[in-house]
RNA sequence: GGAGAGGUGGCAGAGUGGUCGAAUGCACCAGACUCGAAAUCUGGCGUACGGUUUUACCGUACCGUGAGUUCGAAUCUCACCCUCUCCGCCA
């Protein structure tokens, strides 16, 4: 959500702002509701405080014993006006509310102008795609010849967007997470958090849309509970109606969860394979942190990511999006894509992101700051990495000529000593 | 699922219709005392929204949530949510 106060004082920032993600601000209706609203609001809290008085005198009038009848009579009308004056207010409120609730955040300085993906700026790349002297095979073919990956059977439980997962590529894909967290945990600073996987609607609409949401999220049937999109959701809310001391931050959460998407929007799109998955593991990243202190930790928190990827020596690039492609949230976005080499290009498996105030906004979230003074805190979250997607890779860039897949060595250890996926006798 | 208790400021905890945004204690901040600290004393100390003469003053709202009764609700009524305890069931 956007600061009200700005949209108040400096609108044209705001609509600039908005203008370089092609978003036109509807400054006519702004304005009409906030005409509105203020007459209004005036108009219902003056005879609000005129009632109080009324009533306040009234008591003070009875404790003395004497006669209030006159008072009294004057002040019996007001009641049912008010109470019409408080629901035309709160509509008005509320309208206002939804208004900037659909509005998404203003890109930073940084972030290039762009309308779509292919305007995004690679902003440095990390080790050189391996070559083969055969004919690479991908993540599905490598895995259903290993016995490790099922979608028959994952078909006949779930239908489709789901796998199952077997042996030892079922122990790479827990081997990914375990080490995932441990580097963030024990390298990077970061609290290990463990956390529910159903959240209720105010968790949803803290960190996005809950509207553009219900479209892409799985509701619980019944309840107003949803199936958690990303850790980001549960860890971020952490702080929801908070005033956090400043001596608590910067905080830093790591966390393994499955990530549950409808993918509604992308009919078509990577049927083949786990790229996209309605269920899929993820170790995300979080930091809330003090405002003069989020550009910087941003940054921080991408490389916290890549650390992963160098660790694992795999190729990948990291790509600024342009403001065509930034999220609803957003104000500035790099995003990993990891070398696939079946599909010979770069595919997402990270998304790091700066919202600056624009959940804490929407989810009340607060510093007291040494001055004092209470502003809202600034929240980043990035994929550090998105567990399936880092398998594909793994047996992509790792398969060798006779159908095996090498284990990168820092996984090793994690596989029980396990140097190499073998094909089954 | 059954029975009971309860939800008040950062925390603890009073308050059962009227100068209650709310006693008191703790925590916190500032000052005094002190060489310094502790102890003690004095003062301050919620949030959101709005207005204005915009680092200040004024107003409105907020005692789990929503609705109701009333001139007036933390306090009374109803519904809902949540937490805790015991029993049952259960990984």
């Amino acid at each position: 959500m956007l600061d009200l106060q700005q949209l108040r004082k400096d609108l044209p920032t705001v609509i600039n702002g908005l203008a370089r993600r092609h978003v036109v601000f509807d400054e006519a209706q702004f304005r009409a509701l906030e005409d509105e609203r203020k007459k209004r609001q005036i108009e219902t809290e003056e005879l609000q405080a005129k009632r109080n008085a009324a009533s306040k005198q009234i008591g003070m009038m009875k404790a003395k014993g004497e006669d209030t009848t006159t008072v009294m009579a004057e002040v019996a009308g007001w009641g049912d006006i008010q109470k019409a004056n408080e629901v035309a207010l709160g509509e008005l409120q509320e309208k206002l509310n939804q208004f900037l609730r659909q509005i998404p955040n203003i890109p930073h300085a940084d972030v290039p102008v762009g309308k779509s993906e292919l305007d995004n700026v690679e902003v440095r790349k990390w080790g050189t795609p391996k070559t083969f002297n055969f004919t690479v095979k991908d993540h599905v073919d490598i895995g259903e010849a290993l016995g490790g990956i099922d979608f028959e059977t994952a078909a006949k439980l779930s239908g489709a967007r789901f796998s199952v997962l077997r042996g030892s590529v079922a122990r790479l894909h827990r081997a990914l997470a375990q080490f995932m967290l441990n580097t963030h945990t024990l390298e990077h600073g970061y609290t290990e958090v463990y956390v529910p996987y159903m959240v209720n609607d105010h968790c949803i609409d803290g960190v996005t849309n809950l509207e553009k949401f219900r479209d892409d999220g799985f509701k619980i049937d019944g309840r107003d509970m949803y199936l958690i999109p990303t850790a980001e959701v549960p860890v971020t809310n952490f702080v929801r109606d908070e005033i956090v001391d400043a001596k608590q931050l910067p905080m830093k959460f790591a966390c393994h969860t499955p990530c549950f998407r409808s993918e509604a929007g992308s009919y078509g799109k990577d049927t083949r394979g786990m790229i996209r998955q309605h269920q899929f593991d993820k170790v995300e990243i979080v930091q809330i942190v003090a405002p003069e202190n989020s550009l910087a930790a941003h940054e921080e928190l991408t490389r916290h990511a890549e650390t992963i990827l160098q660790k694992l020596e795999l190729p990948y690039r990291t790509m600024l999006l342009c403001t065509g492609d930034i999220g609803f949230a957003s104000a500035k976005t790099y995003d990993l894509e990891v070398w696939l080499p079946a599909q010979n290009t770069y595919r997402e498996i990270s998304s790091c992101s700066l919202y600056e105030a624009f959940q804490a906004r929407r989810m009340m979230a607060r510093v007291k700051n040494q001055q004092g003074k209470t502003e809202y805190l600034h929240t980043i979250n990035g994929s550090g990495l998105a567990v399936g997607r880092t398998l594909v890779a793994i047996l992509e860039n790792y398969q060798n000529a006779d159908g095996s897949v090498t284990i990168p060595t820092v996984l090793v250890p994690y596989m029980g000593g396990v140097t190499k996926l073998e094909m089954p006798k």
